[in-house]
DNA sequence: AATATGTATGAACGATTGTTCATATGAAAG
DNA sequence: CTTTCATATGAACAATCGTTCATACATATT
């Protein structure tokens, strides 16, 4: 199913095979955007855009439970878009980098102007 | 499970009950990330990067099926990502604003800096 | 009108996903 | 060590999603 070449130069209108532009990266941006796709992942990095939380405030302030949100934290984390810190025995969450907020901004850049 | 108030005047910390900020629009933010969110469609859109394509030639293109991209092109449209035009008995889409470039560029960025 | 070509769409199916439940791990306090 | 509090994780289940298949719709050609 998936085609072989990719790189990330950019330049290169469609190479003479036909596959696409960047194949490959391709995956990985939909794979990317997946996270950002669910609602309880938005809001989890919303809260973290204001500072750091530990696993049961975020829960408490979405309302949900510890478990649902320790699931979630795990994919953010796998995806280096939030890190974790132990302190005591509570562990602290924050966006991994700006990335993180520039995407977020961006996004809702769109659906606010919303043509 | 949704929560009440939201706007898009952004300036609002966590507003005193404490859902968090834009409440509703995080919802939103979602659905929109969602779409971007499935290789299929975003090979889609890259492929419309280049220029206006019908249907068959995009399914010609990433070698799948016209219903399949269809489908995917009806949720693109749905979500105004894509507008599409008659021109004889193809149909002719294309990306419906600059806004789909920039969160797919912002996204490739992110994906091939990728600390 | 009949045929051919391109597109749209409903139903069904398999695969993926998010949450819950139960339980395990880790860290601090008694 | 035992208990308590916070977090992590595997299994299971319901819900959602993407593709396929069959078929309908639309436009052009003969």
């Amino acid at each position: 199913m998936k085609q072989p070449v990719a790189s990330c130069d950019g330049r290169h209108p469609h190479p003479p095979g036909g596959g696409g532009p960047d194949e490959e990266k391709l995956y990985d941006l939909a794979d990317l955007f997946r996270l950002f796709g669910d609602s309880t992942r938005v809001r989890i990095l919303y809260q973290l855009m204001e500072g750091p939380l530990c696993v049961c405030d975020i829960a408490a302030r979405l309302d949900m439970t510890q478990s649902a949100i320790s699931h979630q934290l795990r994919l953010l984390k796998q995806a280096k878009l939030v890190r974790s810190r132990r302190s005591g025995k509570a562990s602290m969450y924050s966006l991994a980098d700006d990335h993180v907020r520039t995407i977020l901004d961006q996004g809702m850049e769109h659906v606010c102007e919303e043509i």
